[in-house]
DNA sequence: TGACGCAATTGAAACATTTCATTTAGTGGT
DNA sequence: ACCACTAAATGAAATGTTTCAATTGCGTCA
């Protein structure tokens, strides 16, 4: 226990610098040398201080994650792109779970600057604007993740959600559907808001077509269970006939509450359409047609490009990357008999 | 940038020390001092250096967890409990994903000792035994997390699998079904172990029942999937009538390849029972009866016993938490009409 | 006025590593 | 026998924080 690099140094009858050397270019040294520390280093269980190692260096070997909610899949799978693609260059990933709160959002900002992190991947709550403020006067290179942008200080890593909603709402009209209602909220999630302004164009462009805005607190199961219970309550005339969630947890929340008792039956009563294509979406109530998006390539882009800008000279310009959706039907969404 | 204590000091005309004390003990510092160095902090975006404190300190204010997968929710729901107990205590959790792989396992112990965490909560894989002893040498608190054990280095949260799969089984045989089959794997995951053990117990108590294994690798949607899809293709003379997956993640995977082309009907034709009661399981194609576990209890207990043990004294003796699961009763397991 | 006590402040030491300018030892050439 | 050169090994300095024994300054009491 608390064996250090010069308790080794003794017990191999050599100096610091040349167990230092044995550890990080065991070439410069002579094998018997090499031999012989490599003993007393197994003898002595020695392990590595991370922490003082990080002092000399100036900063750690991590990058800081932050997502917005860490149990639903899609983020997870943003992680694991994420971690798979750090650990190539011996990077590890820390995540942080903002759960939507800017509060702890920043707590985690403030926690990866004392960590020195390489750099921070960041799905920010709302603007952030302050927290990214702060990290870019740091000089920590920050790539935003599921957030497009012009802002020419970080790099992106995005999907055109605009493009997203458009799809899912042209889908329900082309299914048939007229009276469509989006599910999700809070608007100030941009995730929501693009979505919601994509499915309003799709139903701009057809005459009798209409889009009711129901809002929710988050982007739930329960939240979309909640809804689902009040739409069920519903007079028969006041009904949709098309429902498109802000994402699959919201989206598997109503066709659980609507298919409840058997009072209104998907998709023959009501279409749903839910966002991200997570896996469990194939295997909900009745199987849910969704938008996918390219989840862990967008945490392994993150990454590239943190990496970038770390070895960058000084003309670099930032990259802001979009991905394209693609819609997934299934029968949540079956045509109308 | 590259602020450091001693910037901030001569900026604020003070000492290190007195900069020092304004962080870590503000009473014992003159208010008009405290609000010089303050202001210092804030003029030269002064941001403590983890690194140096933890060098200076012996050990980091994080604590690791490893779990055997990041994409179950019962994981996440484990993570989730333990993080907010430990932010109880100022400390940080450092999630670490070993996908069921010892590789990975041992890469994350290493890299723990490495941060010289204050202690780790592992779910071990297999039995772990040489990174587990590794553990205990070096004097790092640990606690088993989801695997019971009467080891008395480590202390131990886990929940009773045993009781847990006789719960299942018994449950289907109550039900009228008697050709019951367990799915899951690989044995060498402990879980998977004892919660066939269980179900074998509770089928070996009625004469005419019958437990047939079907082996998986791994506990994923995927593999669940493919199981199911083997059963769809059966004689139905040689078809079980009663399910039984390792966990809900399998158990949605069967339910999906096999309620796939109406096939067979869930729970007319075969009943299902799954494991973990994650928050899917209630939005499964057909509702999912399931084995619940208080997940987030777990993590905070297995936070709690590493506190105890961190502040413990010389005749301290390890705690061995069980908790014992419980039957949901779902649509997945309605009794033969 | 001098001594004492107390609060506030100081500054050097310690933590474990890496780096780098030097030193040492050994080899080959003339 | 001497020099030049290289490979190997050395050890002090530097990283940024916290701690703690020592010091300063100030007011109080005799």
């Amino acid at each position: 226990m608390g064996m250090s690099v010069r308790d080794v140094a003794t017990r191999a009858g050599v100096s610091v610098g040349t167990v230092s050397n044995v550890l990080n270019r065991p070439d410069k040294v002579s094998p018997s040398t090499v031999a012989k520390v490599r003993a007393a280093i197994e003898e002595l269980g020695f392990v590595r201080n991370d922490a003082a190692r990080q002092l000399r260096a100036g900063r750690s070997l991590s990058i800081g994650l932050i997502v917005l909610d860490v149990s639903n899949p899609f983020f997870t799978d943003v992680a694991r792109g994420a971690e798979d693609r750090a650990a190539e260059d011996g990077l590890t990933v820390l995540l942080g779970n903002s759960d939507e709160n800017e509060d702890r959002e920043a707590a985690y900002v403030d926690l990866f600057e004392k960590q020195r992190v390489h750099g921070v991947l960041i799905s920010p709550v709302g603007d952030a604007s302050s927290r990214l403020d702060a990290l870019h006067r740091r000089g920590i290179p920050t790539v935003l993740v599921d957030r497009p942008t012009t802002d020419d200080r970080f790099s992106s890593v995005a999907v055109d959600d605009v493009a997203g909603g458009y799809l899912a709402a042209q889908h329900l009209l082309e299914t048939g559907r007229r009276t469509l209602a989006f599910v999700g909220g809070p608007q100030e999630l941009r995730q929501v808001a693009d979505r919601l302004a994509g499915a309003q164009k799709a139903v701009a462009e057809i005459a009798d077509a209409s889009l009711e805005y129901i809002a929710t607190d988050g982007l739930t199961v329960l939240q979309g269970r909640k809804v689902g219970e009040s739409i069920r309550e519903r007079d028969a005339t006041d009904l949709p006939d098309g429902l498109f969630a802000a994402n699959d947890l919201v989206a598997m929340g109503l066709l659980q509450a609507l298919s409840m008792l058997g009072a209104l039956s998907v998709p023959e009563d009501i279409a749903i359409v839910g966002y991200d294509d997570i896996d469990f979406a194939t295997a909900a109530v009745v199987p849910l047609t969704s938008i996918r998006q390219p989840s862990s390539l967008i945490g392994s882009t993150a990454v590239d490009l943190l990496m970038k800008e770390a070895d960058a000279s000084a003309d670099f310009t930032r990259e802001h990357v979009v991905f394209q959706p693609e819609l997934i039907v299934r029968e949540s969404s079956a045509p109308k008999a």
